[in-house]
DNA sequence: ATTGGCACTCAGATCCATTGAGTGCTAATA
DNA sequence: TATTAGCACTCAATGGATCTGAGTGCCAAT
C-alpha cells in the first residue's frame, strides 16, 4: 500500500532521528543517503508518510519525528536484527555459564542484558503455569521454628519460616515431609491445593496437627510461587536518557517499579516473526510508560516457554540491536536453563 | 563559639531553604520568622556565619544556601526529631507484623521506609560479623543434583544448587549432613573454613568424594553470606527530586545501584547520639553522591547490631523527619527480628 | 549592638531582531 | 505522470540589549 521509496524514506527517517534525536528533514535526509532524487521528491514522499500517520512534524515547518506506528512499521519492516558481536557473546557466555542455580543465573542474565543493551533490562521468574512440584522439605530449625521449602521443576525455590506454638518431634516432621513428597512430587502446583486438603486429613494425631499448620504455608507458598516476580537491572540507563521523556522520568520510574504493571504488560505480549515481542509507545495501556517500548523474548525450558526477559526504554531505541540482544540472551538462557535442568 | 541569634537564623535558613527550595535572604527571614531584630541585624548575623562557612551565596547579592558544614551543624543542633504520626506508626505496624521469616521482613521493611520518608530506602542484610550457624542442609533434588543450604543465627538463609557428577546415595548425604550440623551448629562463620577441611579429611569412602564436592560450595555460601547485600526501594523517589542535583541524575542512580560502593559508605558509619547517624553531602567519599545525605541506623538482634537501616535522598531534606522516621523503624525492625529468633 | 538608608550587584525575565533549516506550492521539465 | 527548481513563508532557536527586583555591604545615626 506504500509505495517503495517512501518506506525507504521512512527507514531512513527512523534511523537518523535515533541516531541524532533532531527532527529530520529532506535535506538532511539526501545529503545523508543516496536516493538518486531530489529534496522536494522526498518531500513529497514525506507528505504522504505524513499523511499515512507514521510521521509527524513537531512544529509547523520542522523536521519530521516517527509516530509509534511510524515505529512499528520500521520494525515490522526490519527483516534482519543486528547480530551480536564476538565480543558481546564471550561477554554474555561468561556471564551465565558460572551457575547452576536458577536465582544466580538470572540475575547474572538481567545485568548482562542491561549492560549489552544500555537499557532497563527485565526477567521474569519462571512462573507456576506448568510447573510442578519437585521437591518439598521441611527442615526444623529450632524448637520452635520450621523452614518451609518448595522447589518446583523450573528450578524456582522458594522458602519461608513458620513459628509453631506446640512441640513436635524430629520424626513426626519426616514423616509428613514423606507424606507430602510422595503425593506431591510431579504434580501441578495447581493441583497442590486438593492434594495438600486430604493428607491433612489422612494424618492423625499429632501430625494431624503439624500438617494443619503446615499445609497452609505451603499453599501459601504455592500462591507466592504463582505471584509472578520480575527482576530488574540498570534502572540508572533510564535516567541517563532523560531528555527522551518529555516531563520527567520520575513517573516512568515509577511505573517500572511497580512490578504488577509490569507484569500484567509482559504477560500479554505474544512472541513475533524474530520470536521477539515488542510493545512501542502508547501500543502499550500504560500512561506513565507511553514514551516507552519494551522488548521481550520468551524463554524456554524442556520445550515449553517458562517466562519472559526483555528491555525497556525510551520510544526512541536502537530497536534492531535490542531485538538481536534480546533474543540472543533469551537464548542462551534457555540453552543455560536446558543443560542444567 | 557561635552566638545564639546567629545560630538560631541558621536554623531557620535550612528549614526555610529545604521547604521552599530558594535561597533565602535577610527580608523574607524577618518576614517569615520573628526574630525581634531588623533585617539588617539579621544581615550581619549572616555575615557571621558566612564566614564560618555554614552559608553560603550562590550569586555575589541573592540569598544565602546552606553549606554541607551548615546541615551538619543543624543536625547537630537537633535536639528532638519529629515524631511519627499515630498513622505513621500504624502503618509501619501493619508492614512489619506479617512475617517471621527474614527475606519478606526486610524487604516490607525498606518499602515501608522509602514510602515514609519520600526517599530512597535501604536495608543491609545480616551480615556475618557475629552471625553463627544454625542450621547446614543438604537436600538431594535429583540424582545429578543437590541443594546446599545454610541458616544463619541471623534469620538468613542461602541456599545454592550444585552439580554432582559421580553418583551418591540418599544415606550418604543424610550422613554428611549430620557430620557437618554436629561440627558446625553454633560455631561462627569464620571458623566455619577451618572446620569443614577437617571434615573432608576425616571423611572415608563415597562420603569423602561426596565431602569434597560440597565444602568448597559451603564455603562459598559462606563467602556470600559475608558478601554483604542491600536492598533497595523507591528509586523514583529520587527521580521526582530532580532538581537538586546540579547536571543529571543519572550518575547519582548509578551509584546507588552499586552495591558495593553503598555497602562501604553505611559499613564506616557510627551511630552518633539520635541512634542515627548521618553523612551530609561530601561528608561521603563517594563523588557522585556529593549531592546526597545519608541517613541510617542500625538494627539489633540479640542485643547487638547486625545490620544498618536507612534512607538516601537529596542534601536537601527533611533531616528531622528522617531521622525521625529510620529510628522508628530501625526500632521496630529490632523488634520484630527480636521476636521471631 | 542595632538600625535606617543608600548605592550597588547580578540572575532572570522580557522584548526584539536575526538566522536558518525546513516546508508547501507552483510552474517548468523529462 | 513523476520529478524538479524556485520561491515565499514559517517558526524555533539564538543572541543581544534592557529592565527589574531581591538581596547585599557599608556607613552614619541611634
Amino acid at each position: 500500500m506504500i509505495p517503495d521509496r517512501p518506506l525507504e524514506v521512512l527507514k531512513a527517517i527512523v534511523r537518523d532521528y535515533i541516531a541524532s534525536k533532531e527532527p529530520v528533514g529532506s535535506k538532511s535526509l539526501v545529503e545523508r543517503h543516496s536516493f538518486g532524487v531530489s529534496a522536494a521528491t522526498i518531500r513529497n514522499d514525506m507528505a504522504i508518510l505524513e499523511e499515512e500517520e507514521l510521521i509527524v512534524a513537531p512544529h509547523t515547518s520542522s523536521g519530521r519525528v516517527p509516530t509509534d506506528k511510524g515505529y512499528r512499521m520500521f520494525v515490522d519492516q526490519l527483516n534482519e536484527v543486528k547480530p551480536l558481536s564476538a565480543a558481546e557473546k564471550v561477554a554474555i557466555e561468561g556471564f551465565l555459564s558460572k551457575s547452576s542455580d536458577l536465582d544466580e543465573t538470572l540475575s547474572q542474565t538481567v545485568r548482562a542484558l542491561s549492560q549489552l543493551t544500555n537499557q532497563v533490562a527485565l526477567v521474569q521468574y519462571p512462573s507456576l503455569g506448568r510447573a510442578s512440584v519437585r521437591h518439598i522439605e521441611i527442615i526444623s530449625i529450632d524448637d520452635k521454628r520450621l523452614l518451609l521449602m518448595l522447589i518446583t521443576d523450573s528450578g524456582r525455590i522458594q522458602q519461608h519460616v513458620l513459628e509453631i506454638s506446640g512441640g513436635y518431634e524430629g520424626g513426626d516432621v519426616e514423616k509428613l515431609r514423606n507424606m507430602l513428597n510422595e503425593s506431591l512430587t510431579g504434580k501441578g502446583l495447581a493441583e497442590v491445593s486438593a492434594i495438600a486438603k486430604t493428607i491433612s486429613q489422612k494424618a492423625t494425631g499429632k501430625i494431624k496437627t503439624l500438617a494443619e499448620r503446615v499445609t497452609p504455608e505451603l499453599l501459601a507458598l504455592v500462591d507466592a510461587n504463582s505471584q509472578e516476580k520480575i527482576l530488574l537491572a540498570g534502572t540508572s540507563n533510564l535516567a541517563r536518557r532523560e531528555d527522551d521523556f518529555p516531563g520527567s522520568i520520575s513517573p516512568v520510574l515509577e511505573a517500572i517499579e511497580e512490578q504488577v504493571v509490569l507484569l500484567k504488560l509482559i504477560s500479554e505480549m505474544q512472541a513475533d516473526q524474530h520470536g521477539v515481542s515488542l510493545l512501542i509507545g502508547r501500543e502499550n495501556s500504560v500512561d506513565a510508560l507511553s514514551s516507552t517500548s519494551v522488548v521481550v523474548s520468551g524463554y524456554e525450558n524442556q520445550g515449553s516457554e517458562i517466562a519472559k526477559v526483555g528491555v525497556i526504554g525510551p520510544t526512541r531505541m536502537d530497536y534492531s540491536s535490542n531485538i538481536g540482544a534480546v533474543r540472543a540472551v533469551a537464548r542462551y538462557l534457555t540453552k543455560s536453563l536446558g543443560g542444567s535442568q
